[in-house]
Parts: structure tokens; C-alpha cells; sequence
DNA sequence: TTGTATGCGTTATCAG
DNA sequence: CTGATAACGCATACAA
């Protein structure tokens, strides 16, 4: 009677063994994939398995042959529609493989970052993804190094690592510009946020250049996070100008809702007759009948399963730097003049 | 040389000794909280350490003293926005306890919620916090039983685990039916859902029960899930009726986002002139100024803390079952008339 | 303070 | 098909 530590504590395989008088491999056999075990032992020890309440201790498993299952998830604002959208493409895919996501939230500070790749490091996990917030080169590399897979979301700085999975920001930019243009709009603004992430700023400045490349200048307006609130800010200060835009480019579908409210709220204008709005994302909102948002969807669900594949495709590439990019395509709804 | 695997791989504490030139026992030393090492030895091994890109085992530790640091986060509707904030509330805590969070996405059918919980088993977790879904009792026993923190979150079953977190439902929709007649509605609808989770039909219950006090019938509409859609369906249906109603009291915010959406745009109506919406829970789509729904606020973050409390107090109360009801505190904006 | 030895719960290997 | 035994990476009681 070796492992009889009465309730309050986890049932190990020995116990199961004891009860149901077989040796701890044929338990073990038991719950191992693909491996050989009479179906009347077998029976015996699932019997003794259920009356104890045992389940495998994926920690030791995990211990032996260096796969804990775990798929760590690093993001900034899990409350966020699009992240949390994301979030959930991803972890329910990883149940269906057989892996775990662990949620790690960097909440904000930079430094906390680094502990998440730690974290990642610490529980031997196959994979760290990347949802938002910037890694220290340095750790990726260590994460690569131990054989995880790392994979970046919208996140094509120029240092990266391995597998980025980044959206066509600047074809889609430009198709907003001439979305735009077409509606007729000549006064365009850019909404867009202080966070500074590639994403952000790439839409941005790939809109810009196509202005510029018929000659428009663009006021960019930058009131806060990327968030609802900063679009409402930046219709306040953008309309109440002398020249008021008729036509925002807002660099997140947030900042758009917000926008849209703001002008609509603060200054009473007509969209899309006076004020066309173009998004960026298609986060749920944008399809409720107060919005009706023109905007441009992530494939979230193709992003998700490419992410899949790469992990179900085994060890990670030892290879150079990979990028995926992903189409972008619009949605158009009634924010946006026709035509 | 023992343990040199030539990259690809994580690195062990062996390794680290060998490069410090001292002992495994040296190396854990050094990265165990409180225990005894020499300055000298301990900056040795933190720079092999560094340069080799060492870091814990969490599986193997947790291995030795039962608790791994994961806490098993299960959710059905993780890119809803209540459940989304839940979430980022509860897993940024967790991070300040040096836990970290396991998400298990419930992607529906009820069977997985069953699975679930056997993750939590199978990766040792010190508590399961279930966020939705109805777990099988049998399963939260063993849970329980295996030393686990079982708590369980607006889910007050009659067969419920040791320890539950609920809001005062029957409070709030007492209230919320007082603010509508004091606003002078007398045709009251229940917006409501197909979901039939405990906290959905109680609030539905518990607002006819307060009606009836009144002497007053209240029609409900279940047209969908618990979402945006059903609400404008309801809308839909509930608005077409000859005897139209004068008032709403949605049990969600998502439900009353979408009604508010169905009753202006199908119906062109008036809020809160002709129409008055009550919500539940204050998600941040309710304070957006396109619906400035007057709701009733769930106290997430105390929420929060207080299972944090719960879980860094230690071992779980051998005891019986525990409920903690929280306050909701109604939020007044714009979809109610005033006095 | 340091190193040695033992054990944590599993699985893989090997002999039967 | 089955059981004994050796890892896996780490923490700790113990001896030095």
C-alpha cells in the first residue's frame, strides 16, 4: 500500500495499479496512445481508474518526452473584440489537436513581455503566438532555440522572428484611399492611435502614400490608444476644423465606432452624405445596424488555421525568417457612398 | 558531458552545472525562492544560465510539490465581450500571483465542458474557474477531491461545487422593473434567450416574478442565442404586435444593443420617448453613444478579486459549498426616462 | 554553503 | 502481453 495518501491529492498511476492488481506500465499502457494492453486488463484498469478518480499527470508525461502540450498565447488586451476574436479561433483549434492554450495577458507594461516569453520557456511549451506587444529579439531567439515554434501576429517589424503571419495592410490602404477617392471625398483624415504598433502605423502610412501619389495630403489625427474612445476624441477635434474632412480612414475598426459617434453626436453629420468612414478589421460592431461599418475583414479563421497547420506540421523550421501574408477584403456596408 | 544535446532543444539544470562548474543541487538552489546559496555560486550559475538560455522546469517542479501554478480558465463564448473582459480581469491577477491561466474554449457541445474539466486534471491545476457551461457534478467532485479550487461563476444550479460566485440577479430585476414603471411603461417585455443558463432565466424569473407582484403580465421573447442578433429578432417580433410594448428589460447588453438596433431601425422608434431598454452587465458597447443603454453593472473586478483571494488563501475549504452573491449596481444613461 | 542521494508520476526499453 | 527498471528535470533531506 505505497501511494494511499487518503483524498485531498491527485491519484497516481500506482494507486490504479494497486487497485487493480497490475503493474503501473500496464496502467500506463492504458492510457497511451497505441500501445498494447489486453482488453481484459485493460477493462480492469479503467475500472480502478474511474472508482479513484485518476487522470494522467500530463506534467510527468510531458517530462519524458519533451512535449508538454501547452501552446502559449501572449496578448496585451484580451478584451478586446478582434483580440478576443482571435483568441478564440486559436484555442479552439489547439483542443482539436490536442493541445492547451495558456493565456498569458501583458498587461500593457513592456517588461512584462519578456516574463511572458519566460513563462513561454518555463512550461516547455511547443509554441508561443504572439497576439500583441513586442518580444525582445534576444528571448524569441532562446524560445526558437529550445524548438518552439514562434509565431507573430500583425507584427512584421523589421527584427522578427521566425513565422510571421501579417494581413496586406498596405493593399488594403490603398484600396480605402480609392474607395474614398471614387465616393468623391477630397478632404481625408486618418484616424489613427499613439500605440505605434507596425500594424497601426503601416496602414497608416501606406494610406498616406497613396494619397500622395495623386497629389492629396492627409491629416492624421492621433488622440490616444487604439481604442473607441480615441475615435470619438479625434472626430471632435477633426470636425470642428474650418476645412472639416469629409472622409475618415480609421486604422482600427474601434477607433471608427468611436468616429462615427463622435461626428454624428458632436456635430449631427449625415453619413455617408456628408462624412464617408472606412474601417479597418470587421470586428462584430461593425455589422450592427448603428454602425453599418464599410471596412476590411482580417481572415481570422484562414490566419487561425494556417497557424494549426504550422504546429500539427511538427518541429519548427530551422530555416530563415518566414512571413504569411494574408488577403484582406473589403466589406462594403453604408458608411461609404456607392459608386 | 551528460547532458550536452546540441541546440534544438530546452535546456537542463545539468547543463547549467556543468558550464558553472558546480552541482545540480547549486543550480536549483539559485532559482528556488529562499534558499541558501553563496553570492559567489549564485552569479556563476545565473551567468551559465544566461548564456545557454536556461530557464525552470515548471512541469518537473510542479511534479514535486503538486502544484504546477496553472489555473484552468473554461469559457464557452471567449470573444464575447463580458466573458472577454472576464477573462482579462481574472488571467492579469493570476499573473500576480505567479499563477498563470490555462484557457479552455467550450466551443459549444456540452460534452466538452466534461472534457474540460479533465484537463484540469490532467495538467494538475491548483483551481478550475468556470466561466460558462455546466459541468458534470461527478467531475467537480473529483476535482474537488484532488484538491482543487472549484469555483464556478454565475452558475447557482441547485447541484452546484464547493464554491460559487454570483451576482444578485433577482435584485437587479426587481429594480430594473420598478425604474420602468416609475417611468411610466405598462406593456413590459423580457428579452431573454434560448441559452437557459441559470443567470439568464433567473433574471427572466425573477423580473416576471416582480411584475406580477404588480399584478402586471410581461410577455418574454427567446428568439436565438444569448447575442446581438436575438435581440433585434425580438425586436422584430415583439414591436409588430398590435399591442405594442413600452418597454424592455433585456437580460444582457448584447440582447439590448441588438433590440435598441431593431427597434429604430425597423420600427423608427423612439428612445426613450416611446421606448424604454434596461440592460444587464455594462459591457463597454452599452456606454458607446450610439446606444447610452441605461444597465445594471456586474462588479468584475471585485469579482475578480475575490477569487484571487480565494485561490491565494491555499487549500480549499474541506467544507460545504459556498456562494458569494455580489451587488449589481444599476447604470443610468439614456434608454430610460428619467423620475 | 555545498554536494550526494532520493523521490515526484510518467513513459520507453527490455527481458520474460 | 506483461512487469521490472531506467530515465525525464527538478527540489530537498541529509551529510559533509
Amino acid at each position: 500500500m505505497t501511494g494511499a495518501k487518503r483524498g485531498r491529492s491527485f491519484v497516481s498511476a500506482q494507486q490504479v495499479a494497486e487497485l487493480a492488481g497490475v503493474s503501473r506500465s500496464a496502467v500506463s499502457r492504458t492510457f497511451t496512445e497505441g500501445a498494447s494492453v489486453s482488453e481484459a486488463t485493460r477493462e480492469r484498469v479503467l475500472e480502478a481508474a474511474q472508482s479513484l478518480g485518476y487522470h494522467v499527470n500530463h506534467l510527468a508525461r510531458g517530462l519524458i518526452n519533451e512535449s508538454s502540450g501547452i501552446v502559449c498565447l501572449i496578448a496585451g488586451d484580451v478584451a478586446t473584440p478582434y483580440q478576443s476574436r482571435m483568441l478564440d479561433a486559436i484555442s479552439r483549434r489547439l483542443q482539436a489537436i490536442n493541445q492547451v492554450a495558456m493565456l498569458i495577458n501583458t498587461s500593457g507594461d513592456g517588461e512584462s513581455v519578456a516574463k511572458a516569453l519566460r513563462q513561454t520557456l518555463n512550461y516547455r511549451a511547443q509554441a508561443t503566438i504572439v497576439l500583441s506587444g513586442a518580444p525582445p529579439a534576444a528571448l524569441i531567439e532562446t524560445c526558437v532555440a529550445s524548438g518552439q515554434h514562434v509565431i507573430l501576429i500583425n507584427r512584421d517589424d523589421p527584427v522578427t522572428g521566425p513565422e510571421n503571419i501579417v494581413v496586406d495592410n498596405v493593399a488594403a490602404a490603398g484600396e480605402a484611399f480609392h474607395m474614398l477617392r471614387r465616393a468623391g471625398c477630397s478632404r481625408i483624415a486618418v484616424v489613427s492611435s499613439l500605440a505605434g504598433t507596425p500594424s497601426i502605423v503601416g496602414r497608416e502610412e501606406a494610406f498616406r502614400q497613396a494619397a500622395a501619389a495623386e497629389g492629396l495630403e492627409v491629416t492624421v489625427a492621433r488622440t490616444g490608444p487604439t481604442a473607441y474612445a480615441s475615435g470619438y476624441e479625434a472626430a471632435r477635434q477633426l470636425l470642428a476644423r474650418s476645412d472639416r474632412p469629409d472622409a475618415a480612414f480609421c486604422v482600427t475598426d474601434l477607433l471608427a465606432c468611436g468616429f462615427l459617434d463622435g461626428a454624428r453626436t458632436e456635430f449631427g453629420m449625415a453619413v455617408p452624405d456628408e462624412l464617408c468612414v472606412v474601417g479597418f478589421d470587421d470586428i462584430e460592431q461593425a455589422g450592427w445596424a448603428s454602425y453599418g461599418l464599410t471596412t476590411f475583414r482580417q481572415p481570422i479563421d484562414q490566419m487561425a488555421d494556417h497557424i494549426i497547420a504550422k504546429l500539427a506540421a511538427g518541429e519548427p523550421g530551422v530555416s530563415a525568417p518566414t512571413i504569411t501574408t494574408f488577403p484582406v477584403t473589403p466589406v462594403w456596408r453604408r458608411t461609404v457612398r456607392p459608386k
